[in-house]
DNA sequence: GGACGAAATGGACCTACTGTCCAGCATGCG
DNA sequence: CGCATGCTGGACAGTAGGTCCATTTCGTCC
């Protein structure tokens, strides 16, 4: 009803199409599926995960109730689904930044507050309603995982799960805080402070 | 007056009887909301606190389910009031360590350890079933409330907002990973290896 | 452009949980 | 011991989730 055409807001959705050889998707179901990710988003961001019912959802995306079902199983997996987008996007930037920019300790941080920022609102919305760590358990995921790669590369016979969690906890931390704020400072900044922090400790 | 010690039952709710000059609570009043927290306790760890129904609760508890809500009014305040007891424990605990303990760096984290430890499966209710963000929310600000201190005390102006989520961040992370691995190792090994981490970073 | 088939619809129906209320029972308190 | 207070169990209303199906709409493909 009230969707401004034109404007240019980001979603945590990317392209539908798979312009493979495969069956090729109706537009209708496009459509349907989209419809419902941005009522999804939106309502998010207003109340927090839980406080949004699944009525709501069709009713802002203006889609039968019964449809829903159709394309999720429930709220859970079309969260799960839309944070698809994110990971992904978030290893291909990952990946582009790592053949420039491989050398320096942790490569993955720019990267990540870049991503943060760029898709604030997602991020927000994730972040809002339960703290990180449920919505953002499968980022932590990767993170724990680069992270595990880098210590064990660097020689550090210190891949141990504890310092994996340190570092990974720290950077979720450090990033929520910075979300919260508003990202005031730039990508950059936070950057150098964490990496100073993590490298050097606060003594 | 906590519970008695050697019955090896640990639970997160502590003692009741407020001995001031208050009203003092009717025994069936003290029974049934004991009741209530043992079902709620056990029922939590065995599947995680979303899952549980207050239905579940009351007949676990053998309180009839009117009853329920004359002394909390829904899962939230039962969960809030039980984790109250944490919380108090957790501030005596530094306290008592303070005052032997204060010259070292971060002086809250071994007493944190312990009683972890102690209470491993409080705890372990706690983070398991929505990671430690939600539940641990209330003990996550008592630590930055400790570490702002700590930092602002030690001449540092780098009281910054920034480098308090990443102490309290990387500290709760660790902590959760030692918990759900078993608590293997000791709250005093935990402590070195975290404050060294802390102190000098992973360079 | 038209036929076909897949998708959308909305309403019926069931289950489960929350929260309120109340009349009657039982139990600790003074 | 008497009474106030707490406990009980069941009724009731409201909300949400999830399934099913007859009917309609509308892309797709020929």
């Amino acid at each position: 009803m009230t969707e401004r055409p034109g404007d240019g807001h980001q979603h945590m959705h990317g392209a539908h199409g798979q312009e493979a050889n495969l069956p090729a998707i109706d537009r209708r179901v496009a459509r349907t599926r989209t419809k419902l990710e941005r009522a999804f988003f939106h309502l998010m961001q207003e109340k927090g995960y839980d406080a949004v019912t699944i009525h709501e959802i069709c009713d802002r995306a203006g889609v039968g109730r019964s449809t829903f079902y159709t394309h999720f199983t429930g709220k859970d997996d079309l969260k799960r689904r839309s944070l698809e987008y994110l990971r992904v996007e978030l290893l291909e930037s990952h990946a582009r930044l790592k053949t420039t920019d491989d050398l320096r300790p942790f490569g993955f941080t720019l990267a990540m507050f870049e991503h943060a920022r760029r898709h604030l609102p997602a991020y927000r919305a994730l972040i809002g309603s339960e703290g990180l760590s449920v919505s953002l358990g499968s980022i932590r995921d990767i993170l724990a995982d680069l992270v595990r790669a880098e210590l064990k590369g660097r020689g550090k016979a210190d891949g141990r799960d504890t310092t994996v969690a340190f570092v990974v906890g720290a950077f979720m931390a450090v990033m929520t805080q910075w979300l919260d704020d508003g990202a005031k400072t730039t990508p950059a900044e936070m950057d150098t402070h964490f990496r100073r922090l993590i490298e050097h400790g606060v003594g």
